[in-house]
DNA sequence: GATGAATGAGTCTTCATTCAT
DNA sequence: TATGAATGAAGACTCATTCAT
């Protein structure tokens, strides 16, 4: 009896935390990180104590909706290197996918009380850091990408252009994110580059500050 | 001594305006819109109550803060297009001086509970609107800056990515922001444009949807 | 028994939510529609925000409120139509009755910050005007009531005199109340009544206002 | 030079006093006790802090609209009882006349935070006892007045049929308190009354409380 | 394990009162 | 003396978090 009925229950708590994440993911990216979790788990459809159960608090939250977010990014990023051969497609492929997956919230997520120590979210930073750093260091290895911008400027870059605007539905941003980011991407390009002020900024660059 | 003592105690009414404006400036960069007044109260180093004396209510405070950036902005683009020969570098000492006031902190200021019709700052607005465009309209005359883009999207991107990462200190941001601004320019230029997904944005397009 | 345990914790919130009303009745006849909620909470021996939970703001707690009293005057109103056999002694029993319901308290409650189509309280009300209008119209048909009043002014008259008196225990007035709703009412007599000045008001004329 | 300039000043100063308050009469009418001082002060077109140098406190503005108020019924009872032969028509006429001076704003200025003892404010109180009884007992010893009841009693109903309805412009109630008072003046004859439940209700009873 | 309810702390806003000119 | 400005204290209301069923 035990064995049959702990894995009915699992899958319905299952179920219950990928609802939470999944509308907490949405109210970030429409509030900001400071969506009220009693809306959170109304959209989600379940209590609110229900969420605190899943997620002790905020952070917790925040991390998990993060780690959610990061796993769909690394994905793009290891379909666009494996399947588009022009190394500089692959990161346009990629920014583009990243702004998809809303990865512009993750801005407001990641610096506003976290814990960039926080283990299992290190490890998907880290490979993050890694896919995204062989994206482009490929892309510059075959003159495609101007040398002076590291993989931390693309990602800071591609999060602020595609962060929402507070207190507007994001349907517009959608438009605009996607042509801005392609100015960026045509600024990133060899041809005819400006001087850069600053140095390159690697992703150690941005953990540091944490 | 040109005008008599009509404005008694109003040098110290003023000074205490001027720092309440200068604090909220400071606290809507860090904290964004939501900034509590209390403690925008508290770094203007006045009693709660004086800032409501002052500005009836959180849009109130906002409007006026809107009203201070734009104008130093909109003194900004009037330098830059009568001292700059050259249509592009107009543009581009533009949009970096305006990062340097912080008008990226306007995105969250402009977007949540505002006014769109109150006056002055719809006038602000219309001066901004106007020489901003004027300055993109010379440079693509001149053939140095893309057809296919229109002011909005230079303001919007712009401010995207000179917004503050909320939670952090400033600093890093201004370091990154002027390297990514050079990117943006960089990929406004005409050479080698890639084409742009959606058609231009004009500023009209942004206010529409306030 | 009957029905199985659907509400679960529902017998103390319930219990609550009366306690709350009750306060609010008392405090409302004491310090008038603007009496602090936060001591509504005090003396129903709850958190304030336990009293928000149930009533989002000052509006619905007053419209509840309301309800309840009606609701009694109401009842008190059926009983002595039903059970006076004079007309006139059934509309003064009814008058007496009313005031110890603290239906003065609705004159503050009722005219101010109040939505007058809020739909419950509107029927409520619509009962109350058709129950004391029949009251009013058997006794004018018997002769045994001026004709010339409306219920209007049997309600409005019979509110003044039992409102409380603000900032003073209300026992006092309780025992002024009845014997000056005593000379109305002996003054609604057909016995040698004055002319009135302007004309009856009829509970619609009350309510056209608000 | 001295001698001058001082009864102008005195003259100034009176005038603002006097326009402080009538505006805090008519705002006590409109708002209840509780009316907003700075509001008052507009209203009177002064500084608010030229209110607090005439009056120290709330509660010295209503003691002070109190003796305005008083001193003006009070001379309407005297007029009434030099100019009406009929006993009870001078009652009558004192009681509308008191109606129009918005006595029924004293209630609620007299019961709430005031000091029954304030010097002046008991010798008006003293002068409007007298003049009041005076006119019930000629009306009770020529027969017309019934004797069951006091001066308290005609006081006390009196001011509260004409409070103001919070939250409602005045006008409507005007016309409904007078008819109210015809009703309750009806109903003091001596004509088949009904018996009181109580005993009559001086003023003495009335300034006990305090 | 899931839920509705309760709660205290925090924020915005108003207002009586004091201060400096 | 009259005034505009400053202020602290209080009240309405929200929200993250805990508790009892």
């Amino acid at each position: 009896m035990t064995t049959v009925a702990a894995p009915r229950r699992r899958a319905d708590a299952t179920r219950n935390r990928a609802r939470i994440v999944a509308a907490a993911r949405e109210a970030f990216v429409e509030y900001g990180a400071m969506a009220p979790l009693d809306e959170i788990a109304r959209r989600a459809g379940v209590g609110n104590a229900t969420l605190y159960r899943n997620f002790a608090d905020r952070r917790t939250l925040i991390h998990q909706v993060s780690l959610a977010v990061i796993d769909r990014v690394v994905a793009h990023a290891h379909a666009a290197a494996a399947e588009e051969p022009d190394s500089f497609a692959a990161v346009s492929r990629f920014v583009h996918a990243a702004a998809d997956e809303r990865i512009g919230a993750l801005c407001s997520l990641l610096s506003d009380s976290i814990d960039p120590h926080y283990p299992e979210l290190a490890d998907a930073r880290a490979e993050m850091k890694q896919v995204t750093e062989d994206l482009i260091a490929r892309a510059q290895a075959d003159g495609l990408l101007r040398a002076d911008v590291g993989a931390g400027d693309v990602m800071v870059a591609m999060s602020q252009l595609t962060r929402p605007l507070p207190g507007t539905g994001c349907l517009d941003l959608d438009r605009l994110a996607h042509r801005h980011l392609q100015l960026l991407l045509d600024g990133l390009r060899t041809v005819a580059p400006s001087p850069l002020p600053g140095c390159a900024v690697t992703l150690e660059d941005l953990a540091r500050r944490g």
